[in-house]
DNA sequence: ATGTCACCTGGTAGGTGA
């Protein structure tokens, strides 16, 4: 079974890139992030013409996201149910009898900024839907966008980002505080080439330079942990004409 | 060195967010 985790920076723009990975990569389930579509304009019938149901939740302009799959998706959600959220950045639903949460985490634009705020407001309010998540649902996997790098590993040149957005002792907090819930990071369970990362800046010819970061993770539960065979960062949509800033993250897990 | 992209409003550019 693989799961799959991916920004793809306006749907309307990357739909193609979407289905072509998808034909290449037939995972169970990919959850996607900036689809940037209110929800009438959701391209569902292209994604039903290749085999995958759709949940999508969504706004003009900014954010948005979808969990497409090959069985549909149960007891969807869409946001962090108790938290008033006019962004539109979670969208959760059971696949094949794992819970899969998709997350478009705030940016933050920078540590003394108001936005930073509302992340970590944002964060907090993540964390307890999230444990009580697991303990509904003990097959889970927390996937997406995080806008965290956790360690100095996961960033190109961690002094010059020392302190800042994606990089802050508050953030970086926050993911082990998620991890502290008992999610492991499936892409760290496996040995990985140095400087991995899963978003590069469109500016300076960050990708051509390989200067990224690693902000967006999957995060599995205690019972799927076991089961996760692998873990990536697939760079090849990344090379595309016209890409999105980041590139897909894929876990496979063994049947249970 | 800096180098972008997507989308909005309101216009044949400028602003915002990432």
């Amino acid at each position: 079974m693989k799961f799959a985790t991916w920004n793809v920076n306006s749907l309307g723009v990357r739909l193609p890139q979407v289905l072509d990975w998808l034909a290449a990569n037939p995972v169970d389930a990919l959850v996607l992030q900036e689809t940037k579509l209110t929800d009438d304009k959701f391209p569902q019938a292209d994604f039903a013409a290749v085999g995958y149901a759709a949940q999508w939740h969504g706004q003009k302009t900014y954010n948005g996201v979808a969990l497409l799959s090959r069985a549909p998706a149960l007891e969807v959600v869409r946001n962090i149910p108790g938290f008033d959220d006019e962004q539109a950045r979670v969208i959760a639903g059971t696949v094949d009898g794992v819970r899969c949460i998709g997350g478009y985490f705030p940016n933050g634009q920078a540590p003394d900024s108001d936005k930073f705020v509302y992340k970590m407001r944002w964060l907090d309010a993540l964390h307890d839907w999230v444990q009580a998540e697991m303990a509904a649902h003990p097959q889970l996997v927390l996937m997406g966008d995080f806008n965290v790098a956790p360690e100095d590993r996961d960033v190109y040149d961690p002094v010059a980002w020392a302190g800042q957005i994606h990089c802050t002792p508050e953030e970086r907090a926050q993911f082990q505080r998620l991890i502290g819930l008992g999610l492991t990071d499936a892409f760290r369970l496996f040995e990985q080439p140095p400087k991995s990362w899963s978003w590069w800046d469109y500016r300076n010819l960050a990708f051509r330079k390989n200067q990224g970061l690693r902000i967006d993770h999957i995060l599995v539960s205690p019972a799927l942990t076991p089961r996760v065979a692998a873990c990536s960062i697939d760079k090849l949509p990344r090379k595309n004409e016209r890409p999105s800033d980041h590139a897909p993250v894929v876990v496979e897990l063994t049947a249970g």
